[in-house]
Parts: structure tokens; sequence; C-alpha cells
DNA sequence: AAACTGGTTCTCTATTTGCAGAACTAAAAA
DNA sequence: TTTTTAGTTCTGCAAATAGAGAACCAGTTT
């Protein structure tokens, strides 16, 4: 057993970060996993840390933990002589997460001046909201990348 | 059957889009009925119209309207002397959404908040992360209303 | 060579989700 | 009053997801 000491208050912590990453897409077991790296004052975790932390199956572990890794939420250490590895959360790269997302609306915004192109002008007020949209994000694209550098070199 | 005639790429546009919605977290239905409003030349659509243009079922097309509706994707209305109700998207409403996604963050970094008021002093870097994330979080909230104020009053 | 470590992968179930189709309902029309 | 309209709700199934537990495997240590 190397179950990490919690107190009550970071447990209640960990699922509500949990269920909040549950809502942004995350299976239950790798919301918890990366809430458990989130909370904890121990910032690298062994897997049978987290295992006998939150109670998962080691198949749960592994796959929550492959999964965080690929989608590059966490991440990993080795020590010197020893073979296992301590997983971490990324949140320090938020900044680069941040801007991939923000590149990311992109394609939503593309996809949109492509339906508007398609459309008729048979309603051209839904027309102009859509292009008002489009015409928003690209602006909002361009002021968040300022707010975020802006934010960087300071 | 009352389908409505759309071109092979405004069928292409519909998938496309419910694609993206399911990735924002939509059931493929209510992807996709969604797509179809926004992609269609009408945009006052009734229930069979829907369900014969996606051909679905009539369940289907019922839970997808009214979750559709819950979320407030859109809206319907109706016309004089009939009974009829007839749906359409609410995208002309981005403005009030984008408002309310913003303050949503709010959640999210509260409690970031509390975990890092949880943490121990025992790893200042991640915790210097948390507390910046948070901040910038506060900085990108304000100003991301201003953006839209901005863009609003012009 | 045998046992242990740090996982990964496979098998099997339980749960959840998504949707079709049929039964149902309330209001309106015939 | 029966029928039609415009849906809603129920029943049931198929597929997808989640995770336990056991088997497995490549290094490491004994």
């Amino acid at each position: 057993m190397e179950r990490l000491e919690l107190t009550e208050k970071q447990k209640e912590l960990v699922e509500a970060y949990g269920v909040i990453q549950e809502n942004m897409g995350l299976n239950p077991a790798s919301a918890r996993v990366n809430a458990l790296l989130t909370v904890s004052n121990k910032t690298d975790l062994s897997f049978d840390e987290i295992r006998d932390t939150l109670g998962l199956s080691k198949s749960a572990v592994s796959n929550a933990l492959n999964n965080l890794l690929s989608l590059q939420h966490i991440g990993y250490k080795t020590k010197m002589g020893e073979r296992k590895r301590y997983f971490f959360s990324k949140l320090g790269q938020w900044k680069t997460k941040f801007r991939k997302d923000i590149a990311d609306l992109v394609n939503y915004n593309n996809l949109l001046k492509e339906i508007l192109k398609e459309r008729s002008d048979e309603n051209p007020d839904f027309n102009k909201n859509i292009e008002e949209l489009a015409a928003f994000m690209d602006y909002f694209m361009e002021e968040s990348i300022k707010i975020i550098d802006n934010w960087e070199k300071k």
C-alpha cells in the first residue's frame, strides 16, 4: 500500500475537480487521476500511489495515464537508478494549451464561413448573424493572442 | 414526406458541422438537428421537415429538439392558425452565450483557487503555476468582456 | 534460474447512451 | 364522435464506454 494521506478537504477537491474535468470530456478515471495530480501536495506520483490513493484497478490507472499522456495533460519523470515513472500534471503548460485552443477556433470559424457561402439570400438576417459571428471570432482570436502575449511579457 | 432539398455540399456541411458539435458535447442527433437549422436556407423548420430531411425517428427528433431547447441552442415560433411549431437556430444569440461562457469560467477558477489554498508549500513552483493560471483567468475574463463590449458598441 | 517490479493487455461484465418503433395523448378538425 | 395532427413517452435493443481482475511481459534483482 502506498496510499497518500489526503485531508477530507483535499478528497472533496479531487472529486469536485474530477467532475469538472469529466464535464470537459475526460472519463471518470482520467478525470480523477488528473485531479489528484493537481490537488496532491506531492506533485510527482508513482503508478501505485495513484492506484492506491484513488482505489482504482491497474488497468484503469494504466489506461487513464496513457490517455492523459496522449492528451498532454500530464507528463512523467524518472529518478536515477529507479525504473518507476513519476507522473505529474502539466498544468504549468497552460499558456501553450491556451494558444492551441484559440488556434483551434479557426476550424469552427472556417466551417461557419463555408456554410455562409452555401446559403441562399432567402434569409438575409440569419446570414448577417453568421457573418457577424465569423467576423467576431476572427477579431476575438486576434485579441486573445494579444491578451496572452501581453501577459507573457510582463 | 416533407424532406427539404439540400445540395450535396449542404449535406456535407450538415455532417461536418454535426461532427464539430458532437465534439462540443452534443449527442449525434442533436448535433445534426442543430447543424441542419444552421445550414438550411429555410431557417424555420417543422418537426416533420427535420425528421424527414435527417431520416431520424420521431423520438430521436423529439428528444433532440427538447435537448437543444433546454440548452437554448434553438427556439421555436408558431404561425397564426397553425398548431405546428417552427424551430430555428439561436445562432444569432451568440453574444449572450459568449458572455455566459466567460462568466462560467469563474467556477473553474474558484476551484483552482480553493485547490491552491489547500496546498502545502512543499512545491512552490507548482503552486506558482496554479496561482498564475488563476490570475490570468481573472485577467482574461475581464479582457474578454471588454472585447465583446467593444465589439457591440460599434 | 526464480522471483519481483512496473506496468500493459486481454477478457468479461456492468452501465450508459442512442435511437427505432409502437403506444399514447391533448388539442383541433372533420 | 371519430379522425387527424403534432408531438411525447415507453419499451426494448444495439453499440459504446468504463473499469475490474487476471494473464502476461520485459527488465531487474536475487
